[in-house]
DNA sequence: GGGGTTTAGTAAATGTCTTTTAGAAAATGT
DNA sequence: ACATTTTCTAAAAGACATTTACTAAACCCC
């Protein structure tokens, strides 16, 4: 009776009665509370989380009985009693990645706390997207049917642009077999476990907060320069989506004008004057012939042919281009991803001072800007896992800020 | 005892222990519910809220009590008993708003369903900070001592960078006598009252979500082209803050890498080639004497002097900023605001086929770019308002997603 | 080695909250 | 006049976290 008379006023979308919602908050500050911070006792989470000790300790209790923690036990030799402390599982359950790129895929697994298994399952990204969708599916239940193991979800990462709403890949330049598909949706029909996809950037920006040299920080973007350039940012503690998903998409703003027509219709973009292919590009103007990537690098390194010019003009462009995220996004931290700078760690320096000239002064001296060294196989899990967490919550509160301490108290009933 | 115990662990921020909270967070929403849907009855808001009806008839009779709820007789005739509405207190207690501006300020005050009155008191620009701050407390005063009003806060909007960490307006080149202060501070100390100060970009883009075109709207952007150019982004229904509170200044990105010297030390700034002041420049030039933006817009819309070649010069900058907003944040909505374009309209159909060359395809398909009239005052208000409500949660829960629907019970208890 | 101390963890009582259930109030329809 | 509908509140019931008290298991020190 009650639930008829909500239905003419409100949306479908939210599941209506749900029940005994304190319990699970607790559970997810728990849960959350042992992911920042590692393995830890009883005692210690209801510190951390700000909750009291019988309710912590229920609340793990579930959670133990879930499969969703372990209990170890403790090797610190302290005063009291010694404690049992919690853990994430790192065999008992298990994630799956999916990493798909333009040249190879991979598969790869990883406990509950993030932590890579070592097998890895490699493939040559084949030409059309049923095979691609077969040979996925044939590796992924290899890694699926481990002994004694549950497995929670997939995470994909894709390269390109894609539709959060819809869960499709809507424009994917270096993979265009996924055009208009959706593998995630495709994929959780296939194995019959939750998957979800994101933006390699995106995914790469979340893998940095949690397993990487960003943790605890709630703004900070991640610029990964590559065939293209891509750009995740985490605002406020959140990824930034963007209305669709297609928020961060750094690689076709125009930093020159009148530049270099681009794929996308536009002159000038990013993309086209600062990148691999930028550089690739300009390289093989100067030789006079077609070279790739790795030779250029390997010039680089070498330092045997001049090509400091060509190399100046690209910096210029890129700074213009991260002066542009600095300004608009004011990062604590802006972790700058690029084959180019491993070769050249000059490079790196003569890109700041670029970008110091480039950008606003207040928000660049608030922005340390560093090297990055994310994977992309992290990301893929990192997403699920954060999905899978996440979810955990009642609809209400998900796509919390998820602050690093997670905050005192925040309990509730139905 | 046990607090003393989470001393070590934990920062010292967080108050400590806090006290029945779930009811906290139901009165929070139903005040929210009322805020985004108007006058409700206790039935209503139940049905809205997805709480039941003893539940929000307790937190409705608590806000009342609080003088956050005004009840009013209900005009609708329908079958049943008749029911009396709750809504936000027009007059019984009011929100100031102080608005700073280059060469004046305004002080207004308004309902806290945010309706504004009729007084305004506007002072033109004092010299210096200690006469801004004596002034604008006088009338202040005045509007605080309204009979049966309580006043629950005061908001400021400051055109400008600021800092939201520390308050601080760190450089405002249009209002230089605020830098390094903080007026919010200052006038909290003489006032006795909560205030808040905000970027005015990020105060206008409130004032849409709340109060004007963009209700209901989790992504979209709003700039002001202005003397300068402004911009505010709400994200995921968070407005963007970043790390200090810096994000959305887009005024110094640059979109002509060689272009004209700015302020700021770079070449080429957005506002520098894409402005009033801009647009002033272009035209003293042209005219070989100094003239105004007032000037300007008559010749425009006079149309006396052939002066397109400057104005499509200036939409062609403008629209490389614009194509970055939209590729960076992806909002479903952008609103600009701008006297220019009031003055002729065809300026801004020129815009938009400039905006589609630059941006990418499906973030600009994506993308409904309109004229904003937004107010600054309007902007102040909103920004204390969403402050008070905001703060009326558990610290554990503010800064929420705060969605058009406030999603189905959430509910905490301590 | 035994008492004191410290820390971890659990059990039962207490209290606070929402929900359920039931009913009164106030209008319309027939 | 009586049934119906809708609003709103009161009292009982139920769920959950907290408080309080207690046990378990270690170390420290005389």
């Amino acid at each position: 009776m009650y639930n008829q008379n909500t239905m003419n006023e409100l949306p479908a979308s939210t599941s209506d009665i749900q029940t005994s919602l304190l319990s699970k908050i607790n559970e997810w500050q728990v849960l959350r509370a042992i992911q920042h911070r590692g393995p830890m006792s009883r005692a210690e989470v209801a510190r951390y989380a700000r909750i009291t000790a019988p309710t912590a300790s229920k609340a793990a209790e579930s959670l133990l009985k879930a499969g969703l923690l372990e209990e170890e036990e403790s090797t610190e030799i302290l005063r009291g009693r010694p404690a049992r402390k919690l853990r994430l599982p790192q065999r008992n359950a298990q994630v799956l990645g999916l990493v798909l790129d333009a040249d190879k895929c991979r598969v790869v697994s990883a406990g509950l706390d993030g932590s890579l298994h070592d097998t890895v399952y490699e493939f040559a990204t084949p030409d059309n997207y049923g095979l691609l969708l077969d040979t996925a599916e044939a590796y992924l239940r290899t890694a699926l049917k481990r002994e004694n193991v549950i497995t929670l979800g997939l995470g994909i990462s894709i390269p390109g642009l894609l539709d959060y709403s819809n869960q499709l890949s809507i424009l994917s330049p270096n993979l265009p077999i996924t055009n208009n598909h959706s593998p995630a949706q495709d994929l959780e029909k296939r194995l019959g476990i939750v998957c979800v996809q994101l933006q390699e950037s995106h995914a790469l920006c979340l893998a940095e907060r949690h397993y990487g040299n960003a943790i605890g920080m709630d703004d900070f973007a991640m610029l990964d320069v590559n065939i293209g350039v891509g750009l995740g940012v985490m605002s406020g503690g959140r990824l930034l989506k963007g209305n669709r998903g297609l928020a961060g998409e750094v690689g076709h703003i125009t930093v020159s004008p009148n530049g270099r027509r681009c794929g996308c219709g536009n002159r000038g973009c990013l993309e086209t004057e600062a990148s691999d292919s930028a550089l690739v590009h300009a390289i093989s103007q100067r030789l006079g012939r077609k070279t790739d990537i790795d030779e250029v690098l390997q010039i680089i390194a070498s330092g045997k042919i001049e090509i400091t010019h060509e190399i100046e003009q690209i910096c210029r462009y890129l700074a213009i281009g991260v002066a542009t995220v600095i300004n608009l996004f004011n990062p604590s931290t802006l972790f700058i991803h690029g084959r180019m700078f491993a070769a050249d760690p000059a490079l790196f320096s003569r890109l700041l001072t670029e970008i110091e000239q480039r950008s606003l002064a207040p928000a660049f001296s608030d922005c340390h800007i560093v090297m990055a060294r994310g994977s992309k196989r992290q990301g893929a899990i990192a997403g699920i896992i954060e999905h899978l967490f996440n979810s955990l919550l009642p609809p209400s509160m998900q796509e919390t800020p998820s602050r690093t301490l997670p905050s005192p108290v925040s309990v509730a009933q139905r």
